[in-house]
DNA sequence: ACGAAAGTTTGCAGTGGGTGTATGTTTGGC
DNA sequence: GCCAAACATACACCCACTGCAAACTTTCGT
């Protein structure tokens, strides 16, 4: 047998990654049609062909499989260069840079992503996990923080600027929700631009 | 019988408004001691000494009752000088007027509002439902937005500002309950001139 | 190729949050 | 005192989610 090259990882670990997709599929059609709370995890299971039991060996909730969810991929590389003062030092053009490093390696789910965020148009229990999943990384984030600003974790400066990346993440999607086809780069980009103009003091036309 | 002043909102009202009171005050002394899932809602009920579905006559869930929810008010004037383009012209300092303005006429509960605060550092999902009750207002804030910007509520620039409001808003409950005892306006004042500093660019030591 | 070891799926039984409904019990107006 | 509206309660129910222990499946050493 021709080893294949997708098989790398090996059989198990492809069945994995099969059977999740698959109940993410199910999860956001269903959820599409019917709406959030008038899918049960038995129905999305029964579309998935795997028990519920397993269902809950792969997410946490069932909101975390509509949304597809995974823990945030860090970047060491691009968080010491905003730690030590970032590509250009203004702290929102950075943080942009810093969001957008932590979304490089993952051009795969990006059609899930975005019925994800539809869905969350209309579900706004799912942005509330959006949310909590973005917090998550505030632990991360706060320490990052202090390290640019050299002031302790404690600071409100340091807090300030934790919560600021917390909004330009959000910001950011919606933005690269609403113009459609886009990279998630330049959305990020603008979104930080255009924060930049909006607090900046005497916004002239000009 | 002489009419006493605090039996202007009729008996009805005043044994509701103490039922509400007494369920926050058992579930934030269950939830402060024993931690949020190893609380149930039957135990609070007995501390407060109503059965469990009246429970569900108050609160939409348990989490709301710790966090002693209840719908934000709004401030037709305030909004109108917001929208207008605000006291001062520039946007943080006004979303900071505004958001002071939004929480004036309440210094009863902040007792309650501490306790919340400080349960919800050690459960992040109620910081969820905290954001998610931030984000209800949502649909409002973005239309004073769009008058404040003169655009459209689709403009980018207007979801910016509205999610704008919302971290200012988080950001100044943090600051509220790690300063202690300051009033909240102060809280709100000074975590928006902070962010200004911090976006401002070139953001000199002089 | 075989079998042990490690990893996964599943059924089952249970906890607890949350809701609809039907039925008392209070309150306020007359 | 009496009636209607508001409220509390009991009961029955659905469903998300969890721990446990028994299957089953991939993997790996030999």
């Amino acid at each position: 047998m021709s080893p294949t090259e997708t098989s790398q990882p090996g059989l198990r670990e492809r069945k994995k990654l099969a059977c999740r997709a698959s109940l993410v599929d199910a999860a956001q059609r269903l959820v599409s049609r019917d709406g959030l709370d008038r899918v049960t995890v038995e129905e999305i299971c029964a579309e998935a062909g795997v028990s519920a039991r397993t269902f809950f060996n792969y997410f946490e909730s069932k909101d975390d499989a509509v949304l597809g969810h995974e823990p945030m991929s860090n970047a060491p590389e691009a968080e010491a260069v905003f730690a030590a003062g970032g590509p250009t030092g203004e702290h929102l053009a950075d943080l942009g840079v810093l969001l957008t490093s932590m979304f490089a390696g993952r051009e795969i789910d990006r059609d899930r992503m975005a019925r994800a965020m539809s869905i969350t148009e209309t579900e706004p229990r799912l942005l509330a996990r959006q949310m909590m999943h973005i917090e998550e990384n505030h632990a991360d984030m706060t320490a990052l923080a202090a390290a640019r600003l050299g002031e302790a974790p404690e600071s409100h400066r340091v807090a300030l600027l934790s919560i600021l990346a917390g909004a330009m993440m959000r910001a950011s999607f919606v933005r690269w929700h609403a113009l459609g086809d886009v990279d998630l780069d330049e959305a990020i980009a603008s979104a930080a631009a255009d924060l930049q103009t909006l607090v900046t003091p005497r916004p002239g036309p000009g």
